[in-house]
DNA sequence: AGGCGCAAGATTGCATACAATCTTGGAATC
DNA sequence: GATTCCAAGATTGTATGCAATCTTGCGCCT
């Protein structure tokens, strides 16, 4: 039911090994949000490029555009980095958010069709299915695009790609910052969205989103202290 | 007092003509921004780098960047050209706007220093200049990093660098659907905005900031058949 | 004369070679 | 034995050459 890890899918169903420096950044960006790459994690411009099957040249625009959305931090001469957002940063995303989403989930309950019901309802259900199968990033992944995909509902592009890139950066935040590795319980604030949507609710939804959020955020260890123990961590590990 | 058009200042005061991507990047975007270039514009590597003295490398990082922020559309073996924002596009970029800047401008107001205030006053008075001295263009970007400068002041990086894409974008639409060429006569509502932010008002500035670009927003002709009288413009120039 | 096809030119896409810079390990010195 | 300096290795920065693709103009055919 779910498609591979790796590779994407072309129009004709079959998955192949991402190619051109676009697809390479959605499978990098991808992996980020799955947190099978971490935050300080190296990414050589030759191990990607054989990894791969392409030159330097195509790894160096897909890193670029990583970077750009915040995902990565590149240094010169010395090559790039998972990014690793400090406490401010990490309000900042969800300020952010919060500024964003709720309108943005106001507007997709006045256009939602019962078909984008029907496709955020899927979302859960794969979400689901991945928290049983043990794989809690990929659980988390589609739990992001589950965001994304009320601001495609709500047909506003633009503040779709910022609504991405937060996201994105959320798994960031999350990696560093989450206080239980465990439980990722957030499913029911998504069914109630769902509900609210199909509805046409905007009201709800907007509370319900600007809710879920706080919510969110309240998950967060964001103490000043904890920057501390990441640097700490961090100068012992060179 | 106003550094000269072309070139970056350095650290010494020194101008010197662009050499990285970033820089180059950065120079291209106020081009945009001044409406120097317009859109439609077609940017060659080659060109682009011989202005420059850079190789294709470089500019081709330059080009993405723009690109990436929706100010240049590159198609594939065709060539980058600057983006032609269509109607629907122009209506997400200032909704977009409307949902950040008002809320940024009520931070703005609560955390705004007497150099703040400074900063801004000067900005007035530079955009005035470049008013009286003809070059409205230049007046343009200046009025543009007015609103960048307020969610500077807010301390907010993140949503600083959406709106510094968003004032760009913003750009491209006031250069096709501006209705009158002459009068850029909205300085009165940045001075509001600087009394507010001077008194700490955070509901005043707010205020100002939506009723600003409510009345940008007037500002533009986005009925749509301008889109098609553009694009016939298009099939014509061909 | 009008339309179609093809080839020459131009431009971008990509890999790779070389240069610049950083890292790292060892040796010499204090 | 600890520290500093330096050289070798590794990695990134950039330019450039070649291949792929698109555009365009000419010639041929109808």
């Amino acid at each position: 039911m779910s498609q591979g890890k790796s590779g994407v899918t072309g129009v004709d169903g079959t998955t192949r090994t991402p190619q051109t420096a676009e697809e390479i950044a959605t499978h990098l960006t991808e992996a980020v949000h799955e947190h099978r790459v971490l935050p300080g994690m190296k990414l050589s411009e030759d191990e990607v490029g054989d990894i791969y099957g392409v030159g330097r040249t195509v790894v160096r625009q897909a890193l670029r555009h990583l970077a750009h959305d915040g995902l990565l931090r590149i240094e010169r001469n010395r090559g790039a980095f998972v990014a690793k957002p400090t406490v401010k940063e990490a309000r900042e995303v969800f300020e952010a958010r919060a500024l964003l989403e709720p309108s943005i989930a106001r507007a997709a309950a006045e256009r939602a069709t019962s078909a984008d019901i029907a496709t955020l309802e899927r979302h859960i259900r794969e979400e689901h299915a991945a928290l049983d199968a043990g794989e809690p990033g990929l659980a988390l992944k589609l739990s992001g695009h589950f965001h994304v995909e009320i601001a495609r509902i709500a047909d506003q592009a633009t503040i779709e790609g910022f609504i991405r890139q937060l996201v994105s950066r959320s798994s960031l935040v999350i990696a560093l910052y989450w206080r239980r590795r465990n439980a990722m319980c957030e499913s029911h604030a998504h069914h109630a969205l769902i509900n609210a949507l199909r509805q046409h609710d905007g009201q709800a939804a907007e509370d319900l989103m600007k809710g879920h959020l706080l919510d969110l955020l309240s998950q967060l260890d964001l103490r000043d202290h904890a920057e501390e123990v990441l640097s700490l961590r961090e100068a012992l590990a060179r």
